[in-house]
DNA sequence: CCACGACTACTCATATTTGAGCAGTCGTGT
DNA sequence: ACACGACTGCTCAAATATGAGTAGTCGTGG
């Protein structure tokens, strides 16, 4: 429902004042973005001309740094505050479980070879192990500034990870199952 | 990066044959949908004018039940199948975490106040016992033709809520350090 | 010196999603 | 009879996302 650009870059606006783009862009990878954002350049960009044509920001003045391309530097507006609290509660609000495509794969893969499902299931485990062990990290050698608030978000990367992986070692137990199931239905 | 309305589109038609647009999506709704996918009509229809554009899929017939609505119905190609394969293998591959816009809104909540901010945790918490609940369920009462991916999904959905579950309760406790927190920026 | 990869800022065409809406049918109650 | 809400199928404009591309700068190794 509510758009994850637009309060992306109200709030960033708002907690870190006046920045362009790009600075938009970096300040967000820098915060171990990849957690809850991921605002490709398009999306970014795009998302500013129509949040300064609403009103919602404003666009102070543009810079030139050396000869590097120019760049446009934005504020929030009043107007832009108000809709940043409204979007926020939105966003609090909503609490479910945004789908996930793996089950939609699953779900499609009656006809997939156990062996091959299964290689890559390990591989996925491989993945998720490793993103988890970055999170403990992070757990552990806090940042300059960590908020509280960063680390709840840490934490909550790393549970969301713990219980895929006991997803994952449960559907690779069942895997056997699964097979059979799907030959029940090719021969009645 | 996997688009989940065309692996759908195609997982459905390879899985049950010909159906026409809202015959998928009846479909889809049947099988407890809300958990792999969200398909609403402008992007079904969308994605259905552009596959057969495409030639993944194709127009076979345009029905007329009664009176109601004419209905085009579509079955998959050869084509359509070899694209069913990459999609399907390419979303097994991305194993990661999709943002949450819950991290989001948290991460710009320094400002906000510490009751209001316990008191939406709290609706959350309420909205996602409920449907903790209700996966249970789908535990228990198997579906007529239940099969063991459809088990697999619904148990993905019940460990995923444990686990915001478990995070929300873990905010509800820091949140008084949160506050704080805050408090330390602003005077410092 | 120069090629090369990485960075700086942003643009643009195309793909996709959203959300409302349309035009009719059906069943149920009153 | 008839109002009402729900269902049937699908369309459409506007919002948003994607992914590649542009044009130049900078640092580094050979």
């Amino acid at each position: 429902m509510v758009n994850p650009t637009r309060l992306f870059v109200l709030g960033a606006l708002a907690k870190r004042g006046p920045m362009y783009g790009h600075q938009l862009r970096r300040g967000a990878r820098l915060d171990r973005a990849e957690l809850w954002s991921d605002v490709r350049p398009g999306s970014l960009y795009g998302a500013l001309h129509r949040l300064a044509a609403e009103g919602l920001i404003e666009a102070l003045r543009t810079e030139q740094d050396g000869r590097l391309p120019a760049r446009t530097v934005y504020a929030i507006t009043g107007e832009g505050r108000r809709e940043l609290k409204a979007l926020r509660a939105e966003a609090l609000q909503e609490a479910g479980l945004r789908p996930d495509p793996v089950d939609l794969a699953l779900a499609m893969s009656g006809d997939l070879d156990e062996g091959i499902l299964r290689g890559y299931l390990d591989d996925r485990v491989r993945l998720l192990t490793a993103q988890a062990a970055r999170f403990a990290r992070h757990r552990d050698r806090a940042w300059p500034d960590q908020t509280v608030a960063d680390d709840l978000v840490a934490e909550h990367a790393r549970l969301r990870i713990e219980a895929e992986l006991a997803w994952h070692q449960l559907v690779l137990d069942r895997l056997g199952k699964l097979a059979d199931d799907s030959e029940d239905r090719t021969r009645p």
